[in-house]
DNA sequence: CTAAAAACCGATTCTGAGTCGAAGTTTCAG
DNA sequence: CTGAAACTTCGACTCAGAATCGGTTTTTAG
C-alpha cells in the first residue's frame, strides 16, 4: 500500500471553489439539473455547462451529492445538509490536532465564537443539560 | 488580479502530510534544527535531510515557524501552539459554512462533542458564564 | 426516426506537496 | 588562514486534485 507519499491535504474532506459554490446552489435549490445549476451560477461566473457536470460528478463521487435522473437529466440533491458537512469538518480538524483534553476544544470554540450572543448562550446551554442526561456522568 | 481559477483548496490553512508530521516534532521538541528534526523522523519514515528543510521552509513561509539561526543552523520554532492552530483551523471552516446562525454552529459542536465527560461540560458551562459578562447581554 | 439535449470521455492547465541531488555558503578546528 | 564538514539554497521532477471545456456518444421526446 503506502499511497501517502503524495498525498495532498491531510483533511479528507477538502473542497474547492467550485464545488462549495455549486454546493451552495444545490442547498438553495434542491433537486436541479446541470443546466438550471449553471444558469443560476452565471450571476456570480461564467463557466461551461460540461465543467459544472464534471464538478457535480465529482461531487457525487465525494459523497456530498446524490443525483437521479428525470427523463433525460439528472437532478442533484445534497447528502449532507450545509450544517452536517460543517460539523463533519469541524470533526475532521478536531480529529487531526485534537490532544485529548477535551479543554483545548472547549476554549478553541469559545475563541471561534465571538459573535454568539445571549440566546446563543442559552441555546447552549441547553444543549449542556441535555448531553448530562444523555451521558449520564461519565469520564475520560 | 482574479488568482482563484485553480486554487486548489478553499480551506487558507490547509496542511500536507509532512508538514503535520514535521510540526508534532517542532512542537514536542521545539528550538531543534533540521537535522535533529530528520533524525526524529527516522524513526516512522523515511525523508531526506533536502526534503525536511525544504518542508520547513514552507511552513516559515505559512507562517507557522519562525526560525533563527545559531551559529550555523537554523533553529525551528512553532509560531502558533498546538491549539492556537487548532483553533484557526476551526475559525476557518466555521467561516466557510456558517451561514449566520449561531444554532447551526452550536449544534455542530455538541455533535461532535461525543467525547465531552462531565468535566469538560462544566468547564464549558464555565465558559458560558464569562462570556455572558463579557458581552453584558447582546443580540444579533 | 431524428434533432436536440444531456451524459460521457478524455485532454489540458495550474497549483501545492513531497522529493532530492548538486551547487553555493558558512563555520570552526587545526 | 585554509579546508573539510555541515548547512542552506536552488532548481528540477513527480504526483495528485481542481478547474476547464470541446467533441463524441447516448438518450429522449416529438
Amino acid at each position: 500500500m503506502k499511497r501517502n507519499r503524495h498525498a495532498h491535504n491531510v483533511l479528507p474532506n477538502s473542497l474547492g471553489e467550485l464545488e462549495l459554490t455549486l454546493l451552495d446552489v444545490v442547498w438553495q435549490m434542491p433537486d436541479s439539473d446541470a443546466r438550471t445549476i449553471t444558469a443560476e451560477l452565471s450571476d456570480e461566473r461564467t463557466v461551461s455547462l460540461s465543467t459544472v457536470q464534471s464538478t457535480l460528478e465529482r461531487l457525487v463521487r465525494k459523497n456530498l451529492l446524490e443525483r437521479k435522473k428525470f427523463s433525460h437529466a439528472y437532478r442533484y440533491r445534497a447528502i449532507q445538509s450545509r450544517s452536517e458537512l460543517l460539523g463533519n469538518l469541524l470533526k475532521d480538524v478536531i480529529k487531526l490536532l485534537h490532544d485529548g483534553k477535551a479543554a483545548t476544544i472547549l476554549s478553541s470554540f469559545v475563541n471561534v465564537a465571538d459573535r454568539l450572543d445571549d440566546n446563543a448562550l442559552d441555546e447552549l446551554e441547553q444543549l449542556i443539560q441535555h448531553k448530562r442526561k444523555e451521558t449520564g456522568g461519565n469520564r475520560e
